[in-house]
DNA sequence: GATACCAACTTGGGATACCAAGCCGGTATT
DNA sequence: AATACCGGCTTGGTATCCCAAGTTGGTATC
């Protein structure tokens, strides 16, 4: 694998894993010594990082994106009209066998699977119902929401039956688009986005002052 | 503005103006020396190219992203996901002042104007509308479709009786938007990009033995 | 003590040198 | 004549060097 490709994946890992914080700066320097690899790759790592909306421009430098709440909401909007559109193709598919592979990606989670396997999951069930509609760009769209979504999720203080509701609302997706129901299908996926961002961005606006405190930089909505 | 900007810029024009045809080869060192910068600025703009779809790798290589029947088609259902959501947003909106900016664009188009300018407007109809939802996601979509569709528009063989019909179409979207029939705004856009793409897809299906003949890629659909 | 100014350093932008892999053409062998 | 082999050339990948602009810290002056 190329240096590019190392850095690129690395760094990515430490922003969305939140080793390094939102709205932290980064130099090229830094990351160079940091793996190993010279400034060619790194940059060359920044500009795609950067088109993922992972880090953005800060005069000439480089800064960790901020949680910014004003744009999870309109993620939501934008992810419904992706997403809607993705899982109407699905159910008027002949071939809804993908599906059961879904289900049981969903399932292989319990009691005892760590927190972080939720939450690649939890992403995952929106990019796989994606990703069966064989449309790229609708997959893409979708991919990109989820990454552009993955720190918040994760800051996101989520109780126990938060998470079954949200599990509850998956299955009853999928057996929807099973049935070959696109309108209640869009129906529920709807309503599970807008329940989604109502709690995060309500879990995250209470919390941005301890989001503050350990450093993270929180634009408010 | 940066060396890496001044490549970007005048490559994809190069791109998009067909003066690169699809599926050709890029070297580096031909873009080198043609735009007078060396590989470090040439290589970031190939990078940001990259994710716009204009250029793919081919191996270890660089070529002109082919003209894709299929993929217009795939752009197609992508389009009509996030322009209807965009159009919806805006229908919605108590101001909606901007759409006779909108308006004005398309009447600023007459008989004597270039054809580049049709084509112009014709893509900004449609990225200005979606700004208008001031869902940056959306906008950004919009616009990235556009880009995509942009060659093929291009080479699209359209009779003045089509362009008319498409005109007075965008001026029937801009009206059902003012009145703020969202239904009726997403029924009209969504029947205009449908026949947008038949046409399209039809007029380089048959074209397409004489886009190869000029040394065009085509993928069939 | 406050401020204006300057030098050293940091940092991203760009240029270039080097490398490895792959391609191509030529040559020698059968 | 066909083919296997080899050497040079092209090309993207990487490392490194230089540069200009911006920042910072210190110092001298008022």
């Amino acid at each position: 694998m190329s240096q590019m490709q190392n850095v690129e994946r690395q760094l990515r890992e430490m922003i969305l894993g939140l080793e390094i914080g939102p709205g932290e700066r980064l130099t090229e320097r830094w990351i160079e010594s940091r793996f190993g690899a010279s400034r060619t790759p790194v940059r060359a790592a920044l500009l795609r990082l950067e088109t993922e909306g992972l880090i953005g421009r800060d005069g000439r430098g480089w800064t960790v994106a901020p949680i910014n709440l004003a744009e999870l909401g309109q993620i939501a909007v934008y992810r419904e009209a992706v997403e809607v559109a993705a899982v109407r193709l699905t159910a008027a598919l002949e071939d809804r066998g993908g599906i059961d592979v879904i289900a049981a990606m969903l399932d292989s989670c319990d009691a005892e699977t760590p927190r972080e396997e939720w939450h690649r999951v939890g992403m995952d069930f929106h990019i796989e119902l994606a990703r069966l509609s064989g449309n790229e760009f609708l997959l893409r769209a979708v991919r990109d929401a989820m990454t552009r979504l993955s720190r918040a999720r994760w800051l996101e203080v989520r109780d126990e039956k938060a998470l079954g509701r949200a599990w509850a609302e998956h299955h009853a997706i999928l057996a929807a688009v099973r049935a070959g129901d696109a309108d209640e299908s869009a129906r529920l996926l709807s309503a599970h986005i807008a329940g989604s961002r109502d709690r995060l961005v309500n879990s995250l606006h209470d919390d941005r002052r301890g989001l503050r405190a350990r450093g993270f930089a929180v634009v408010a909505a």
